[in-house]
DNA sequence: CAATAAACGAGACGGTACGTCGAGTCTTCCT
DNA sequence: AGGAAGACTCGACGTACCGTCTCGTTTATTG
């Protein structure tokens, strides 16, 4: 729950992040291996050869272990913002590149997150603040150019279009079951998103 | 212990049905109090005063049991077909209505069978033939009425069209934790969906 | 710490403390393996191929389990009260015999048990009421048989001098740690414990 | 963080008796509070104010540093050797005086350090040498000095006799569970080890 | 007096066992 | 025959304690 600083404050040579990010790593191992019901704490202690005891003294709880080791995984970091200038573009790179959703394992690691979400409130709010939030705004990112370049209506609600791409992948990949592949994203973007997005409706 | 059905069909004693649905309905009420991972089968057993031999002799297990609960249930069944005569009429009936996804008790029981979706991968496929399938059809016969109205451009891509508006309302109640109010569900369908519907895009 | 009856009360057929007879014998084999410190439930579980919840749902702790196991075990059986016509040949038969403490099996359980004894108060009175009382008695009915023959002088202390042989032989054996064979037994009976009970002192 | 060392001999400023005498008497005081089993190696170190790294740089477990404390505590010091001319005296001198067997701290000490006993076999002998034999030694310097006096039979085995009071009281304290007073080392004495020692058996 | 090395307090760590809880199976009795 | 009751096996949970270890600091001796 509470990672100490990697950074060297004053005189602390050590680096004493790297053996957290040992036990994440197993942690995500397993994850994809396995799923998140079939993950057990004894499992992550054994593959990274820690003990219970540090688990628990640094994770409240599986659930809270389970969205440090997804958030601080490769496999799920922040899609690359890359400026690619057109709206269209940007959220092909956002949602298609190496850690896009179209990725399996990272779809693998939402869902496992997704499911823990749903044991303890106060864990989905620490959630939400620190593995969405920073996707949330980085999809505004985004949007916000598009707006500058003049590709959005200018009375658009990026509240609802921002959130959007995503919500419909993911209901795509996690409740119907089926793949999410580019041309998925293209067809979600060509069919729903883009024609919101210019707001041509008379 | 009590002689609990009503026998009316001639002089069979054994009313199947009835007894299943009672409960099923133990099972929905706990699943409202305490989330899918607080619920038990054990609790379930107790309420119904059943025992968990039975419920095991008919739902092969928590996952299938819950799923078939939540199908059941009164207040997630199919959100009314209603034919208001437009698009826009029909969908806001069908996710503004009594069982739409505006309803707190439809959002928690919808979330409970979400998580159970990822123990089982078998149990993931009867939950979609089961539970899934009559609501996109259902979905889908709303857009193919507007389709005849001519209010859809004549290539939509239904596929992707039909399942946005509950991908969207969705992602925003499980996975950013907000409420899903009507007034949100009509800024999603004038930003988003009914734009996409009818194509304006040149 | 609640064994169920193994006798035929009324109707009912199954012998159920047979299950339990089963776990304490793997009890007392680990037992007499390892010694009670190194002894585990996970261990009594596994080897009486029993859940660790059924050991739990039976005996509250550790320490009961491995009392209520030593006290039905063979082993460590009351020695028999033979009647030998005197008193020293009496002791002899008991406490050289093969449920004595020249027994090392014997004396191995019995050393379990004291170190259980220090656990818990309430443990404590449990073991006493049932695993020493009978003991006990059985010893007063050796002295009270000298007693008739008049082996004993008259304002014998019983008391004191009953408890005299067993004290003095599990000191030797777990204070010292020095072997307790039947020619202790009778330097003992031949020093003390007939001298006293003769009561010859002028 | 404080100095503490009174640092008297000569320039050695490393005090070390002072310190171990400082954990030695918390463990005592945590073992009376609170019994061996209960007792653990951090409330040791944190009463004390040390490190368990200290604790185990001294003695090497648990069981050591028990039977280390009861041994330098005061509470269970040998008994005093005073001569007061009889056997019957000496012994009453021995164990009801204030190190005696009749003070509740002595015999819970003494109960401790029984427990540490069964864990660890080498230990036991370190336990038997150090903390046993002297008390052996004296018992037997008592007894010879009645031998001097003539108070015992000629042909009296020490090696039974010696051990007989305290076999006979701890059992009574330790396993019969009932207080040690003077009265019951009195009654002892005249029952059995007297009549015993005197050896009038023809 | 400053530098060095030993011993220390603090406390995280690996490991092991604890006692609890829930899923799913199985047995018994009752209707 | 089938259901209620509930004990059972399995296995994961989260906690506690032991004995080890590393860290940075204090202390005493040495240069």
């Amino acid at each position: 729950m509470t990672p100490r600083a990697t950074a060297t404050e004053s005189a602390r040579p050590r680096v004493e992040g790297e053996r957290e990010a040992e036990i994440l790593e197993a942690a995500v191992d397993l994850l994809l291996e396995h799923g998140y019901d079939r993950l057990t704490m004894d499992a992550v202690a054994l593959r990274a050869k820690a003990s219970k005891a540090t688990l628990y003294r640094r994770w409240s709880s599986k659930a809270s272990l389970v969205v440090d080791a997804v958030h601080r995984s490769k496999k799920s970091a922040d899609p690359q913002d890359v400026d690619t200038g057109s709206l269209r573009g940007d959220l092909i790179a956002a949602f298609c590149g190496p850690t896009g959703m179209t990725e399996r394992d990272s779809t693998l690691l939402l869902a496992a997150v997704i499911t823990a979400l749903h044991t303890d409130e106060e864990f989905a709010c620490m959630f939400r603040e620190r593995f969405l939030k920073p996707k949330i705004e980085m999809n505004q990112r985004i949007y916000a150019r598009a707006m500058e370049r003049g590709e959005l209506a200018s009375d658009c609600d990026l509240e609802i279009l921002g959130p959007a791409l995503p919500g419909i992948l993911m209901h795509r990949a996690f409740i119907l079951g089926q793949p999410v592949t580019q041309d998925v994203v293209e067809r979600v973007l060509d069919t729903i998103i883009l024609p919101a997005a210019t707001g041509v409706r008379k």
